[in-house]
DNA sequence: ATCTATTCCTGGCTGC
DNA sequence: TGCAGCCAGGAATAGA
């Protein structure tokens, strides 16, 4: 989204084109139309969506989990999208086709319906809403209704860090535990902000460059390997259909 | 409200 | 070397 901006703000589409089925809702050769002549007046993010405020409608892209959406390079065969701008282009690639590009007029957008930002949430309220929850604290987490942004991997690596059990019940979490918690996922996210995300396998940022902060993960993908804080091998388990990595003496059930 | 399984997709990996 | 089979996962969906 940050590297996106600068390209984008106050660019006009001069012509949109896309391919497959992801494009929602309605027929993608409409949507070219329609976006064909609007100005891009803001790009913001809005839990793992980035959003286009357009002067006719907004545009919201999810990368789901192999999209790129990148300011330059060839299209082929994994390109869904491109945005032909006044000056420049838009691309938007995705090899899962996990991801979806939606428009919507000026309410609406499936971003409108997601949790508080964890980054603008105070410690307290987030303490009172997780603790009222009777879920396990791993899929709460990963829930974009509950709060936003967050996936698999800033899950495993914020619960390693308050030292909390994937499986704890959010309202057993103590107060303090709740907390830490809290301030776990702030870190988290900052840090992996300031690294320019993390690169598993495809992430790339709209200049092409790889993220850092998967070589500071502390848990996630690391099964087998010694918990950092105390050595333990750190476990992988299922939960809620996902990988899961966690130290079992630093984070108790 | 919460849980589980299923679906979408392809590259990369494993094992023979 | 080749190839079949499995795995990763965000989120919508259905059904319990």
């Amino acid at each position: 989204m940050r590297t996106v901006r600068p390209h984008a703000i106050g660019r006009t589409i001069v012509r949109a084109e896309f391919r497959s089925r992801f494009v929602t809702p309605g027929d993608r050769d409409q949507l070219a139309v329609q976006l064909a002549g609007s100005r891009i007046l803001d790009v913001r993010r809005r839990g793992k969506f980035i959003v286009f405020e357009l002067s006719q409608g907004t545009l919201s892209v999810h990368l789901g989990m192999t999209g790129r959406l990148i300011t330059s390079g060839e299209v082929g065969v994994h390109t869904h999208g491109v945005l032909e701008l006044d000056q420049g282009v838009l691309v938007y690639d995705d090899i899962r086709q996990f991801g979806r590009i939606e428009f919507f007029g000026p309410q609406g957008g499936r971003a409108e319906q997601l949790g508080p930002e964890p980054l603008e949430l105070t410690a307290q309220v987030f303490v009172e809403r997780l603790r009222k929850r009777v879920s396990r604290i791993k899929p709460l987490l990963l829930n974009q209704k509950f709060l936003a942004g967050l996936g698999n991997i800033y899950v495993d690596e914020s619960l390693f860090r308050a030292g909390i059990h994937p499986l704890a019940f959010a309202n057993r979490v103590s107060r303090e535990r709740a907390l830490k918690l809290h301030e776990a996922i702030v870190g988290t996210l900052e840090e992996s902000i300031a690294f320019g995300g993390s690169s598993i396998s495809d992430y790339v940022d709209a200049e092409g460059r790889r993220g850092g902060f998967q070589l500071l993960h502390r848990v996630y993908g690391r099964e087998g390997n010694p918990c950092l804080a105390c050595g333990t091998p750190v476990k992988r388990i299922v939960v809620g259909q996902r990988g899961t990595h966690f130290c079992p003496r630093c984070q108790k059930r």
